[in-house]
Order: C-alpha cells, then structure tokens, then sequence
RNA sequence: AGGCCCCUAGCUCAGUUGGUUAGAGCGCCACCUUGACACGGUGGAGGUCAGCGGUUCGAGCCCGCUGGGGCCUACCA
C-alpha cells in the first residue's frame, strides 16, 4: 500500500498542493447557520506594508491551532482575517518610493498622493496574506477586510458621529508629542523612551537689578529661548528671596519673572532653578498655566527653530541650534558647567525621531467614561486575560489613562469627518454636508487631519463583520470568542476594542484575551538585524517545512518569551519525518481504509492493544484540556510524547512480531492492522492542528469518510478507553525489557548476545500474563528465554522492578568494574531512600495526616525497596 | 519611583490545588547500519531546584528577607 513512499518526508510540494486544496474546496469559510454552536476570532491585521516576520508567525499558528481544533471539534467556525492601513508606515513607504524619483508628496498634493498609495496597496498589499497561506492558516479570504475599505470606514465614521455627539471627542489647543519627520501628532503610547547618554547643561542666568545670577540645569538649552520664567521651590530657603524679583534670559535678553511653584521644582534637584519653557516641555506647560504665563513657541513643525528664536537662530535645526545657543552661551561666560549624564528621550518608533512635545490643536477621545465599563468587564470576568498577570497591568494603565489624540496630519488614513464652513463652524457627520447647518454657507470643507489607525483597528471585531448594519455574520459570529496577540498591543488594539466594543454593541468582543510572549533568539535576546540573530519565517518553511516551524511555536509557547532557535525547528522536522516513517511503516501494513475498518470490539483486545489505546486516550485527553487553557506547549508535547516514545518506540515494537508473522495467529495480526489504523487515525487528528500538512498528507492515505482531515472530527478522550490494568503491566514489561538491556550494556555485552530471563509473579494472573507475553521481553529484550517463576541458576543478576523480580542468567560471570560500582550505588540509592520512608512511616503526625492513597504508596516502596535491596545484595 | 515576571541538568524550559524516587528537548559519552526512520535505535553521565529564614507530618511549589536578571508604566530641569 505504501511502497512507492520515500523514506523522508519531503514538505515542499505537499504543503503546496493540500493548502490549494483546502482553499479551493471551501474549508476555511464557515457556513450561515445559526444552529450550530459557533467559534469566532479574528486575526490581528498586520499592517498591509507587512512582510511576514517570525512574530507574526507566531500569533498566527497560535490562532490557527486553536481554529482548526474548534473546526475539527464541530463549531461553525469563522477566522475572520484583514489587513491594516498603518497610516504613518504605509505613508512613509510610497513617500520613500516617490522621493527615489525625486517626487516630493507636496508636489502630488494630497489627492493624487492617496491615489498612488491604492495603487502600491494594490500590488503589495497581499503580501502578507499570501505568506500566511504559506504557514497553513486557515483563515476564511473569502471574509478579507482592510480597515480602509468602505465598510469599515463607515463603522469609522459611526463612531466618530456617535462619540462627538455625546461629548466624547472634543478639539482643543494642546501640548501634544509632535514627530517632526513624520509632521504629524501621535499619542502617548505611541512615544518610545529611549536611555540616552547625553550631557546637561549648568547655565547662569543674570538677575535684573543685580549682580546675582541664577543657575539652572537642563538637558535641551535650545529650549531656553523660548523661556518665559525661572521657577524655584516656594519653601527653598536658598531662592525664597528672589520670587517676584525678574532675571535676563541670555542671548534672547528678554526679562522673566522667578516664580514659585511646588509642583514643577524639586529643590533636591539640580541647582533648585529650573527654566520654564511652556511651548516646549509638558510639565512646563502646565506649570506655565498654572501661573498665567506667556507660551512663546520657537521649534516648528519641522522641528526647526522659529523667527521667535531670534534671527540668529530661525531655520536651524533644533540640535544644530543646541549647539550655537551652547556656543554663545561659553563667549558670554554664562555656561558654568558640562556634564555627562544619562536620562530617557521620547522618540517616535515608526521613524527613530526625537519627539518635539508642541502646542497644537488636536482632535481627543475624553477616555475616561469608556475606560470604566473596561475595567469592570475584566474586573468582573467578562473578559479573561491569560496569563492573568497582565491584568494588573491591564487595571494599572486603564485607571491612569489619558485622552486620547486621535488626530493625525497625514494624508493616508480616514479623514475625520468634520467639516468648517467659512464663518468657522463646525459640523461633524456621517457625510459632508451641502451647507453649513447653522448659517447656510454652503462653502464647507471637510478636516485635513486623518484619524489614528489605531481608532480603525478598535472597530475590528464588529466593522469587519458588517456593523453598524445588523448583518448575518454579524448576528452569527459576534461576539468573538477569543483573541490571540501580542502583549505588546494590549494597549494599543486589545484596550481599545474592549471600549469600543463594550460602548457600541453593548456586549465585550470576545470573551478570553491570550497574550503571547515576545519571540526571542535562544538566549532570550532580542531579535535584531544589527545582532544577526533574526529567523526569518518563509527561510524556515523552506527549511524545514511550515509543520516544523508551527510546531516548534507552539511547544515554545507558554505565556512568557519565546526562545527560538534554528536547532529546535530541525528537531521537530525530525518529528515530522518520524511521523512519515511510522506512517510509512503502518500503511506498509494495513489492508483497509478507514471506511471500510470494522469497529474495534474492546473485548477482543490484547493487554498491548489495550494500553495504546488508553495512553492514547490520556494524550488525547490532556492536549484537550490543555488546549483549553492555551497552554500550546503542553498540548504540543504531550503529542510528541505519545507519538513518539509510546506509540513508536514502543507499541510499534511491541506489535512487529504478530504483524510480521512471528508470533500469534492470523486473527491476532488482523486485529493488531486494525489497533495501528485506530492509533495512526487517532494520533494524526489529534496532531493535525499543529501540523496541518504532513496529518493531511497521510491520513488522505488511510482512507477516511471526510474529504479532508480538517473536517473529521478531533479525538476526545472516552472512558471506555481507560484501562488502568493493562498500564500497570505494560509498565512492568517496559521496565523489564531496560532492565535487560541496561545489565547487558553494563556488562559490556552486544545487543547480539541473548540471555535466560527469569520472572517472578506471585498472584496468578500476572504469572498468566507474563507467560503469554513472554514474547515482548524475547523480541525487545532480545533475550532466549524467558521462565515464569523459576528457579534462577547461581550466579544470575537480580533486580526488582515494578514490584517484579526478576533474574538475568549471564553465560558467564562477567562482572566489570562498572557493573560493580552500580550495583554499590543502586544500593546506596536505595537504602538512602528506604531509611526516608521508614522515617516517614514512623512518624505519627505522617501516618495521621497525610491522605490514606499517599501513606498506601509509601508502604508500597517500603516493601519494594526492602526486595530490590535484597536482589542487588545477592549480585555482589 | 510603582507594578509584573523570572532564577530548576552544559543550554532552553516544564513541573497542575504542597504528597513518594524533580522531568523534557537540544547538547555530551558509549554501543548498534536490528526489514518505518542514522532527521534512527539502545544504554548512560549530568541537578545542594539562586541564598537565608519561616509555616507544615511533608516545600521546587506557600510566606518573609537578601542577591541577580528581564519587562511595563510614570518621572527625570
């Protein structure tokens, strides 16, 4: 049945052919039906500039492991994939593209400029989504949405209306973060602190009306011409005399009161006095409207210095002009001090800009009243975050958060829809209007400023789904049930959509939030490309194939960093090739399909059959119960573990001499092809939504009633599976057969050289058993014979295992060193271990409290250790 | 400064509500080309669970302190 098979397994134009296959045949679209329970998700839009890199491999096997194990496991599902229009990324990149042919988007103008960058969307966009194919995801592409279609740009526009109109979005003149390469504001959230080794400044400000100066530090003396106070500690003993009194801003001249305030001065630090520039520092602004200073602005939106600067300065940039203020600040005598000293600079990190905080007027979400429903919907566990430590920090940023800047002076992206006439007033509506409403002017024109992607991404899980219209997969698959991202957009995506979504449905978008850790290198560093350490997702597919490098995510995965590296996705192409072997080797065997196999009649089992089964039905059991609880980790590798050191080291072993004629009867390996198939069909759902390709790829071959895997159903554990018994003595056989081959290997034996084994059972079903079993410790310990409670020639080796003893009898007393040296330490072993029982044993409060199933199995190790100890005396 | 997390074999990590003898993968050593697989098989070496103290019949697990590392938020003239 499978000759024609190679011995490796070869992933490339497998992976191809079945992802073709599924897509085609409709797999990953869910169907209309409202009677099925259903399962929903979607995915986080990766930015439509993306090209697949290892993080976005990660959330997205995630997710897909757990959407093919709802799938399998009979709900409607919907992964409802997207992309992103990154607004500052996107725009960034066709400007780059247009500056290459010496175009400038100024020249373009604005319309024509968002034409251009469709047009680059067009092309490119679908970038990422054809790498994802490429990983397996089963994502219905049917449903693709991009936060800029029309749809979404409605839900967009809804919203905006809806939050203006109940006094949630307001316009005002503020200090902003300001990027001064991208020229647009940005929110808090969106500024990096980066530690910096800089140098701070100890400038000498002149008193008028004195001799007296004034020291002040700061890191950015640019600043200082745009001072418009000094400002000391009112309780500061050293400058209590000064408040009120006015000091010479140098170079600029100009006079500025000393004022006092408790809030912006902490007199520990520096020299005590501290320059107020209220256009350009936060705390100074607020400081500035708090004592009804003047703000005079200097930097620009280019983050030059402005004509209020002075003309010396006008046009310069702001660190140029750091340098020439610094400079005439040493010819005037009045630096007094350099210094070299570390503190954290905000930066923009879409551009690796120095942010420019700036006065200006800027559209807010007033956060508040949406962020309190938020916090009670996972205070009151509507929705769970896992790992739930984040949930601290979850509470801490939601119960200090601040408005929100929704606006942003870039071209690409939705424009917010409000619209001025030209007597100033402001309507904001769903469509422009054809004349102001309030005094009919009919010349109206729409703001420039477009909104934050980050206000679109916090639509997702409805816009996608057709709202604010009451649609069927709206009805259907809203809720979500779960979202799968990365903990570094908690804030960002996951913040956002619970209050939107909580506000405008009235219901949270999804029910269980699992944030993924970062993937890091193998020593946990950061992948960078000035490190080299970056693994690139599609290098690796090619590699080792999209099944190696899912599997390797998920075992990975846990809830905290991932630690990836190249050697661990050859392991596990080493798994998937030892999948293919086994497989190879069963198909080799079996003589029906699936269809056609005849239900397994547990009576008839053999002890062997029926411990595969039941360890496979544990394995079953927990990758269930852990994929529950996301814990991919877990459920990976109690597959792998099945798969490969029960089911192939050795069931597959264990069933070799019946299926190969060698011993038993005819029915006995009919039965023995019928337990492979069972375990292989079983084995190959359960690993499927790890390792879509290769379970698709073979179980194709057995023959199944469902066109494809993805839709036969996932394993659950059943209790008639269980069987307790068979585990306690397949147990002892196992430990039996290395017991053989360890004394063989001590004593410096070949695997070719064949040995008597004596076994002896007392109770009379276990003699039974052993006899009839006698078989598996010949094959697999490669042993002559083996004797049911005999007696041992003088001389044998005695051991005791699973509470067996047994006897090994040597051709020749062939003791080596080694072997000696073990036996001492074996016995140290456990005649250390025998004393710890017999302690615990003797100690009443033990024997009192401890449960009754543990002080059992401590009497139980009693006994075995007093005859293991025994046995090992007798071989010195 | 506040919060969260981590320290277990050479490396990277598991270790369920405290319960026997602490596990895995990779790496390492030795043997084996045994009819699925050398991307394989068999056997083996390797751990004072960061340190100290406490609770308990019993602690890798709970509590406290100390040390080391990481992350987030806020601030830094």
């Amino acid at each position: 049945m499978a000759d024609e098979l190679p011995t490796r397994y070869e992933p490339a134009q497998i992976e191809r052919r079945w992802y073709e296959f599924w897509e085609n045949g409709e797999f990953f679209t869910p169907l209309l039906d409202r009677e099925r329970p259903k399962f929903s998700i979607v995915i986080p839009p990766p930015n439509v500039t993306g090209r697949l890199h290892i993080g976005h491999a990660l959330v997205n096997t995630l997710q897909d492991i757990i959407v093919r194990w709802k799938r399998m496991s009979g709900f409607n599902t919907l992964w409802l994939p997207g992309t992103d229009h990154a607004g500052i990324a996107t725009q960034m990149i066709v400007d780059r593209e247009l500056q290459k042919q010496g175009i400038s988007r100024f020249d373009l103008g604005r319309e024509k400029f968002v034409e251009k960058v469709w047009e680059w969307k067009e092309s490119y966009g679908h970038q990422i989504i054809d790498q994802l194919k490429r990983l397996g995801a089963s994502a219905d592409w049917t449903r693709t949405r991009f936060t800029l279609d029309e749809g979404l740009s409605r839900a967009v526009r809804y919203v905006f209306v809806k939050l203006y109109e109940d006094g949630l979005i307001y316009r005002d003149l503020a200090m902003v973060n300001w990027c001064p390469f991208c020229r647009t504001a940005i929110s808090d959230i969106e500024v990096e602190y980066r530690e910096l080794n800089g140098k701070i400044y100890q400038i000498d400000y002149p008193l008028v009306d004195s001799d007296h100066r004034l020291t002040v530090a700061t890191t950015r003396p640019e600043t200082m011409l745009g001072d418009t106070a000094l400002a000391v500690h009112p309780d500061d003993d050293r400058y209590k005399d000064f408040i009120g009194r006015e000091a010479i801003l140098p170079i600029v001249n100009r006079r500025i009161p000393i004022i006092a305030d408790p809030i912006l001065v902490d007199p520990q630090f520096g020299t005590g006095v501290v320059k107020v520039t209220p256009a350009h520092d936060k705390n100074d602004y607020e400081a500035g409207k708090r004592n009804g200073l003047p703000e005079i602005p200097v930097i620009d939106e280019a983050g030059r210095m402005m004509e209020a600067a002075g003309a010396e300065f006008a046009g310069r940039d702001r660190f140029d002009a750091r340098l020439k203020v610094l400079e005439r600040l040493r010819e005037s005598g009045l630096l007094r001090d350099t210094k070299d000293y570390t503190n954290s600079v905000g930066f923009h990190g879409k551009c690796d800009t120095i942010i420019e905080p700036m006065i200006s007027r800027q559209w807010f979400v007033k956060i508040e009243p949406l962020a309190r429903p938020a916090i009670d919907a996972v205070r009151n566990g509507t929705i769970q975050i896992i790992p739930q430590s984040w949930e601290s920090t979850y509470f801490n940023w939601m119960e200090n958060i601040h408005d929100w800047t929704i606006s942003r002076q870039l071209w690409w992206g939705h424009r917010i829809p409000a619209y001025y006439c030209a007597n100033g007033h402001v309507t904001v509506a769903m469509e422009q209007p054809d004349a102001c409403p309030q005094c009919g002017s009919s010349e109206v024109r729409q703001e420039t400023d477009v909104l934050d992607t980050w206000f679109s991404s916090g639509l997702f899980p409805f816009s996608t789904m057709g709202w604010p219209d009451d649609t069927p997969d709206y009805q259907i698959f809203y809720p979500t049930d779960v979202l799968i991202t990365g903990f570094d957009i908690l804030f960002f995506w996951v913040a956002r959509m619970i209050m939107f979504g909580l506000r405008f449905t009235g219901k949270a978008p999804f029910s269980q939030v699992f944030l993924n850790g970062l993937v890091r290198d193998e020593h946990g560093q950061k992948m960078s490309k000035t490190k080299g350490n970056v693994i690139d997702p599609l290098d690796v597919i090619d590699e080792f194939g999209a099944d190696a490098v899912r599997f390797t995510l998920a075992i990975f995965t846990s809830g905290r960093d991932i630690p990836l590296a190249k050697t661990r996705m050859q392991g596990y192409a080493a798994f998937a090739n030892k999948i293919w072997n086994a497989s190879r080797f069963a198909l080799m065997h079996i003589d029906r399909k699936l269809q056609s196999a005849k239900p397994i009649q547990r009576d008839d089992l053999k002890t062997v059959e029926r411990w595969i089964l039941s360890r496979l039905n544990d394995a079953t059991r927990n990758v269930n119960k852990s994929l529950s609880a996301f814990r991919f980790d877990e459920a990976s590798n109690t597959i792998y573990q099945f798969f490969w050191h029960e089911f192939c080291d050795w069931y597959i072993e264990m069933a070799k001499p019946v299926l190969l004629g060698r011993h038993g009867s005819p029915d006995d390996a009919a039965r023995a092809r019928r337990v492979l198939l069972e375990v292989l069909d079983r084995s190959l759902r359960l690993l499927h939504p790890f390792m879509p390709f290769i379970t698709e790829e073979i179980w194709q071959k057995l023959g199944g009633v469902e066109p494809s895997i993805m839709v036969a159903p996932y394993p659950i554990a059943e209790e008639l599976l269980e069987d307790r018994e068979a585990a306690r003595l397949m147990e002892a056989v196992k430990a039996m057969i290395t017991a053989v081959r360890n004394a063989r290997a001590e004593r410096g034996f070949t695997p070719k050289d064949r040995f008597k084994l004596h076994v002896r059972a007392e109770a009379p079903r276990d003699a039974k058993f052993f006899e009839d079993h006698s078989y598996l410790l010949m094959d697999l310990a490669r042993l002559t014979d083996v004797v049911v409670n005999g007696e041992p020639a003088t001389g044998a080796h005695h051991d005791v295992v699973e509470a067996f003893s047994i006897a090994i009898e040597f051709p020749e007393r062939v003791i080596t060193k080694e072997q000696i040296e073990r036996t001492q330490r074996e016995l140290e072993k456990s005649r250390k271990e025998l004393d710890a029982v017999v302690t615990r044993l003797g100690n009443e409060q033990f024997v009192r409290n401890a449960p009754p199933a543990v002080v059992e199995q401590a009497h139980a190790r009693q006994s075995e250790l007093r005859a293991r100890i025994e046995k090992l005396m007798q071989n010195q």
